[in-house]
DNA sequence: TAACCCACTGAATCACAAC
DNA sequence: GGTTGTGATTCAGTGGGTT
């Protein structure tokens, strides 16, 4: 990681300054909290001319030009010179400001990957009853650029999940209880302050250990508190003083968890490839052996090369699995059995024997 | 109501054209499921090979962003022209679409009232596990402006809801079985057919029994059949005379206003399943921590990703308990605990206390 | 009848490394 | 940058048929 950037501090400034003076493509993800209540005046900073008439001509299809867009438009182009090329950006609102942080997203070129509903388990209730409860906040993840692939922990996110894929909505509590900071006088410190819970699924889900994660809008610095839980890095910017300081001391008093702990569960599309010849090559199979289907109903033989016959079809593992069974694709390590006494064993418990003795 | 409107008729034109033939303020609600112009690439595949029928219908592909934009403003430019004061609108969409609908409802001087997440208990997953299975979509309700008082049921949303607040997600299953209309050779007559309970809550929230609902996008009907049901008059508007005719057939055949609609529409409640990884976000039980068996005599520590690890043993608590008990399968709800305050807790204790602050 | 197994399906921006 | 080969990847539900 470059060593002239601020990593795990926070500046105290206005969002869009602070980022112009970073160097581009530095970090590994956004995750913003933009505030959508600004008291917006003479004191809203605007970049440099040039830049706005670059932002300018990006929402002319909007027809909407008021303060809270050129603000959002200004500090989106920032977090997208920030990002590595397959960086992705996390930001989240509700209503009054999603719909337009979205639109933004897609007209500067990032690729929305999902959109995810964080589901609140004990909401606040509408006391008028005029309204339904608003009961979810709405999270969008997205990539830089449409070709960019962003990091996801697939196999880590369907752990966490007792074993089924990770869904776009996501039931947690609000932020209460001992986790909400409170100043001396017993108010809480920052009016929304997000739950680590939140954070905690967001940075396991996008980054991996050591990846550098920008916070423009770090308020009470949830981001920096998940970030140092899980060996990931921040930089936080935040423009009151106040909150920096809280921020400051919430995070130096986190001890981050363990380098063990921190390794989650790993796609199989991780492990090392093991050529089918090495098997042959191995005297696992030999050459002239024949394989079968799962139900055995249909075989091939084995050729010296690594290579499987079966009537006219040769070829790979895959290839010929996948034409006998006029199939668009076939992964031929499940597919193909080997008999053993009384029964069949699929090709991919031999090929775990061999990353077996490659890992020890 | 006004005579000279088609009342409960499907006009076969193009939305605008059709739209625009109307009078002003002469509807209550607009109900709009607009294309969503989702770009996709090639064929998927399911892991067992078959291929996802995906939706390709010509009427969905508008193009880039620009062309979307003035397709859409100009539909609801429409719909404000048609709306009564007091008029209510809702759209529904993807993360495709979604935020540009947004966007322009708040730029054209509509007032948003709620955000809802239709949330689906039976989604299509994500079959590479390259994202976070997309789960909903969502739907914005809004009123005609920010002074007006669009009608809101809300003792009956609140009834409908076991007596508690309705919240702004709702958790509906997909149209299937029974109730998805089929072609004569057995092929499915729409791809986007919504459940008739989706439409059916939308009108009891936001309609009195009479009032008048126009859907520019008709398709298969679902707000029509919902509407007669219910004792509400419609508009459709629908393009494509096959769906036209599938929509007359299917109202036709529906009888107003039984009982029987409200079992259909209640969603199955079930005891929420938790995963341990939510104990692990919540930091009830955080990375590193050591899970202990009954009797202390063998111990796993948790990982970032709410799996165990111990000795060469990782995997879910289940897993984990099961391979170091060397049993065929373990309950690791119970069988691993936490340390407490001279003793030790089940895990069980723990998710019972998420499931209370779930279920209250 | 009940239990069980198998086939099929749903608004989806759905792989990736080596050559 | 395009092409090719390897091989990873699914949940809830409906409906039909068999045991």
């Amino acid at each position: 990681m470059r060593d002239d950037l601020p990593i795990d501090q926070i500046i105290e400034a206005e969002c869009v300054d602070a980022m112009q003076a970073l160097p581009d493509a530095c970090v590994d993800l956004v995750f913003a909290d933009p505030p959508y209540n600004l008291q917006l005046g003479g004191e809203l900073h605007r970049p440099d001319n040039s830049r706005v008439n670059a932002v300018d001509a990006e929402w002319d299809q909007i027809g909407n030009h008021d303060d809270y867009d050129l603000f959002t438009c200004a500090w989106l182009e920032e977090a997208h010179r920030l990002l590595k090329p397959d960086g992705g950006i996390w930001v989240i609102g509700t209503y009054h400001n999603i719909f337009r942080l979205g639109t933004f997203l897609q007209d500067m070129g990032f690729w929305i990957m999902n959109d995810v509903i964080w589901r609140k388990s004990n909401p606040m209730p509408n006391f008028k009853g005029t309204r339904f409860t608003n009961a979810h906040e709405t999270l969008i993840w997205a990539a830089k650029t449409k070709d960019a692939k962003p990091t996801f922990n697939y196999a880590a996110m369907k752990a966490l999940n007792d074993g089924v894929q990770m869904r776009s909505d996501w039931t947690l509590p609000i932020c209460s209880g001992g986790e909400r900071l409170k100043l001396a006088d017993g108010k809480k410190a920052h009016p929304t302050q997000k739950p680590e819970s939140l954070l905690h699924r967001v940075l396991l889900a996008t980054t991996n250990p050591g990846d550098l994660v920008l916070d423009p809008f770090f308020g009470s610095g949830t981001t920096g508190a998940a970030a140092k839980r899980l060996g990931r890095h921040f930089i936080g910017i935040e423009r009151d003083r106040d909150y920096a300081a809280i921020a400051r001391e919430r995070i130096a008093s986190i001890s981050p968890a363990t380098r063990e702990v921190l390794t989650v569960t790993q796609s199989k599309r991780a492990e090392p490839r093991i050529p089918f010849g090495n098997l042959v090559e191995r005297g696992m199979v030999k050459p002239g052996d024949t394989l079968y289907c799962p139900r055995g109903e249909r075989t091939a033989r084995v050729r010296a090369d690594g290579t499987l016959i079966s009537g006219r079809s040769t070829g790979s593992i895959h290839k010929v699995g996948a034409e006998i069974q006029k199939a668009p694709s076939c992964n031929g390590w499940t597919f193909w059995h080997v008999r053993v006494r009384g029964g069949f064993q699929p090709l991919d418990t031999l090929r775990a024997q061999i990353r077996e003795t490659m890992t020890v």
